[in-house]
DNA sequence: ATCGTTAATTTAACACCGTTAACTTAAAAT
DNA sequence: ATTTTAAGTTAACGGTGTTAAATTAACGAT
C-alpha cells in the first residue's frame, strides 16, 4: 500500500534508515552474506526501494562507509589541539587504533574490504579536508613535524612518513581484528603489541630516539 | 559423455587441476567474481562434479590457499639459510610482503578475513611446524637474534618483537591490497613504503640501529 | 558372457542473489 | 477534474551455490 508524496526531508530520512539498517547487517554478518532484500525488508520495504536511493549495493556499502569515515576524522580532530608534536602523534595513532579495536566491523569495512575504487564524484566527503579526513590530520601533523626536523635527515618525503606510520598502526589493528583469536598463535596482550610497535616505528623515523615517551 | 573409473592417481590429478584452476580465475577476478560453474568450464567438467572433490566453495578456497602457503614456508625456508641474523629477518619481511602482494586474493583470504570458529580441523597445514608454517620460521629466527642479544635490552620478550615485526609488514601490505588504488590517497611507491618500514622498525627495535642495512 | 555393483559424471532443479522493467497508487499541479 | 509526478510495488531476467536424481562405463563375481 504504496505512496505518499514526501518532503525532501522525509527522503534523507529513509536514505539514513536504509544506510543504518545495512550497516548493522554488514557489520553483524559480513558484507557478502547480507543481501539487498534482507537490508529492504529490515525496514518494511521492498528491495527496489533502496535502488531508488542508491544505484547500487556498491554505493550503499559506500554510504555506510562515508559516515563512518566522518565519524572517525570528527574524533580525531579533539585530539590534533595537543601541543606537543610527537605527543599528537602518538595521540592520533592511539585513537585511530582505540576506534578499530572498538567497532572492529566498521573498521573492517573501512579498511580491510577491498571495494570498487571510490568515485570521487560519489563519495561525499571532501577528501584532503582536514575537517572530514583523518588521513589528512596524520599528514598535516607529520608534515608539522616535517618541517621542524625532527624526522631523520635521509628521509625526504613527508608523506612517505605518513604512510608508514598509518601501516605501522593498521598493521597491529587489522592483524588482531582478522586473527586475534586464532588459537595457533600465542598472541601478546594487543596493548603490549601496539605499544612496542608505536615506539619502535618512532624511534626508527626520529633523528633523536630519546625523545619518544 | 561420462565416466571411466579412474584410478586414485587420476582422482588425485583431476583435483590438482581443479585447483589450479580456481586459483588462476581468483587471481585474476577475485574470489566472489569466480563462481563455481565458470572452474568447471575452465577444465571442461561439470560444476557438480567440482562437489565430488571439494564440499564447498569454501573448502576449494581452502585448498588453494593451502598450496601456496606451503609454497610461501617453503620459498621461506630457503631464505633461512642466509648466515646473518639481520638480513634473515629481512629477507623473510622482504619475501612474506612479495607473497602477499603477489597472491592479494589469497592473502586477502587467509589473513585480512576474519574466520568465525578458526578452521584449525580443515586445514592441512601443520601448525607450529616449520616446515609448513611461515610464522614459526620468523619466531625461529627471531628467537636467535634475541637470544643473541641484538634487541634493546627492556623488550624482555622475544614473541612480541616477531609479532611487531609480522605485523608491520602486514600493515603495508594489508593496506596495499584493501586501499591500494584509492584515488584520494597519493601513494608512494609500494617498494619504498615497505623499505622505510622495514628499516624503521628493525632501527627502533635492534641495540645497534646502525646495523641495519 | 552376463549380472549386479560401484564410481565418475551429467542434467535438472531449488532457492537464493543483484538488478531492472513495468505497473500501481496517491498526492500535487494545472 | 484532469494530468503529471514520484514513491513504492510486483514480476521477471539471468546469474549464483548447491543438491537430488539420472546416466554411463568399467569392474568383480557368477
Amino acid at each position: 500500500m504504496p505512496p505518499k508524496v514526501k518532503s525532501l526531508e522525509d527522503r534523507e530520512k529513509l536514505r539514513a534508515r536504509i544506510i543504518d539498517a545495512a550497516r548493522t547487517l554488514f557489520v553483524e554478518r559480513g558484507i557478502e552474506a547480507v543481501s539487498m532484500r534482507e537490508i529492504a525488508k529490515k525496514i518494511n520495504y521492498s528491495a527496489t526501494t533502496l535502488y531508488h536511493h542508491f544505484a547500487d549495493k556498491d554505493a550503499l556499502l559506500q554510504a555506510v562507509c562515508d559516515e563512518d569515515f566522518l565519524k572517525l576524522a570528527s574524533g580525531m580532530r579533539e585530539l590534533m589541539q595537543l601541543p606537543n608534536l610527537i605527543e599528537r602523534i602518538q595521540a592520533l595513532s592511539k585513537g585511530y587504533a582505540m576506534f578499530a579495536l572498538q567497532y572492529p566491523n566498521h573498521y573492517r569495512l573501512m579498511f580491510m574490504t577491498p571495494r570498487a575504487p571510490c568515485n570521487l564524484d560519489i563519495t561525499e566527503i571532501e577528501q584532503g579536508n582536514t575537517e572530514q579526513d583523518a588521513y589528512a590530520q596524520l599528514k598535516l601533523v607529520v608534515k608539522e613535524a616535517f618541517d621542524a626536523g625532527l624526522f631523520r635527515p635521509e628521509i625526504t618525503h613527508f608523506e612517505l612518513i605518513a604512510q608508514t606510520l598509518w601501516a605501522s598502526t593498521h598493521g597491529v589493528c587489522s592483524l588482531e581484528i582478522a586473527l586475534g583469536n586464532e588459537p595457533w598463535i600465542q598472541w601478546v596482550e594487543i596493548d603490549r603489541r601496539f605499544n612496542l610497535m608505536q615506539r619502535a616505528v618512532l624511534r626508527g623515523l626520529l633523528r633523536d630516539p630519546d625523545s619518544v615517551e
